[in-house]
DNA sequence: TATCCTATTGTTAGTTA
DNA sequence: ATAACTAACAATAGGAT
């Protein structure tokens, strides 16, 4: 009331890496949330199946969102009966683990993939000139709904390998009590995580869920479903 | 000219599946650019790692894009000798497939965990009222960017299993020549895909690659880089 | 069918609370 | 830190090409 000052709007800002932290933080939240949005706009719109993982730099929140009937009636046939949970405890928190290892491999294969194919590509020779930009890139390449069902079973047999190797591995200090990892068998010192990290979930309004994690000394930011308003 | 009638401009549109299919043709492809430059964005601002996979229903298109240094790393660590490439042609494709059944078993893996998670969650109440709105949903979870290290050697060995299983399936109808899939092996009848799928790249500004494979009868969308321009 | 155009809606940077 | 507000910017629906 005492300045009257109203505002000057929005601003245009250069596309580069943000420097002040506190303003970083608040655009990422502002446009995690908007490229939300818009996912699942495409989806409800256009009928598209959009899968979309943000990986913030500092808080290491991880987002996931989708839409996928084929996935959705999988859950179904391979949940596992909801009576040992008590064991599952822990072990979830591997599963957990083996979601984002998974992507990393996901991604790795990638990278793979297109180190081999662009052996005769015919952009190989652009890529010689500007690798030094591209090397972030990484193309993947279309297979038809039918043969991803084709795979799907292998798949399964596989996913069963991937849980038993990461029970191997971190088997030795999982904490059986909530969703927290502890990775006590590498050589080096390798810290435990903070205690008590807390859960939050976030809603989106056709077909979208996000779950970001944040550290403990802050539980807030539940901003539940402030936007989006249809008008 | 003949008019002179200017446009009426965007109107509102109603955020449901849209009911004229070259509309939604439209639509679809200039809304999947915006959300790429969108995620773009966000990485380049914000710092943040983002994958994101959009699946068209109809034309199978499938788009990645991400940018993760530690991959990137990886990438020279596990990368293939390039002189096998005749060998590899085909191997390419199934690890091509991987690509894709991986990112299932991600989602897969998500849902497990989400099904035995809520189970002691206190939205599994909300979750009861609200099923039929739900069911897409599925929550994941956070992990530290040094545990995903630790699993990354894990994971090294689950790739070549991965491999295997692949080309153990697919082993039978590979095309040596060029990235087309054959899935030979079904026990109905798994049509072949349409045999000369083109291949099509598209950049994106700071770290996003995206590369949509066209049906076979239209060879265009080059669109080379038409927007994006500062100003 | 992809792109250009333009009026309009939608997103968000900067600010205040 | 998050929520709300506002005005500037950006995305895009519809139409023409």
């Amino acid at each position: 009331m005492s300045t009257g000052r109203k505002s000057r709007g929005r601003q245009k800002i250069e596309m580069k890496k943000m420097s002040n932290e506190s303003n970083l933080q608040v655009t990422f939240s502002k446009r995690r949330s908007g490229l939300f949005k818009k996912a699942s706009e495409l989806c409800t719109l256009c009928g598209a199946e959009v899968v979309l993982i943000v990986f913030s730099p500092g808080e290491k929140v991880f987002s996931f969102g989708h839409s996928n009937v084929d996935t959705i009636i999988d859950r179904y046939l391979t949940r596992v009966p909801l009576q040992h949970i008590g064991t599952m405890q822990f072990i979830e928190a591997h599963r957990n683990a083996n979601v984002c290892g998974l992507n990393e491999t996901l991604t790795q294969a990638n990278n793979q993939l297109d180190a081999e194919k662009r052996h005769g590509d015919e952009l190989s020779h652009l890529r010689k000139t500007t690798e030094a930009q591209f090397w972030w890139a990484c193309p993947i390449d279309v297979m038809s709904r039918a043969q991803l069902e084709l795979f799907k079973k292998a798949l399964e047999e596989l996913k069963k390998l991937v849980a038993q190797h990461a029970d191997r591995i971190m088997i030795q200090g999982a904490p059986p009590q909530t969703l927290q990892f502890f990775v006590g068998n590498a050589s080096t010192s390798n810290n435990a995580i903070h205690p008590h990290q807390q859960q939050q979930i976030q809603m989106y309004p056709p077909q979208f869920f996000q779950n970001p994690i944040m550290q403990p000394h802050w539980s807030g930011f539940n901003n539940t479903g402030g936007g989006y308003g249809s008008t």
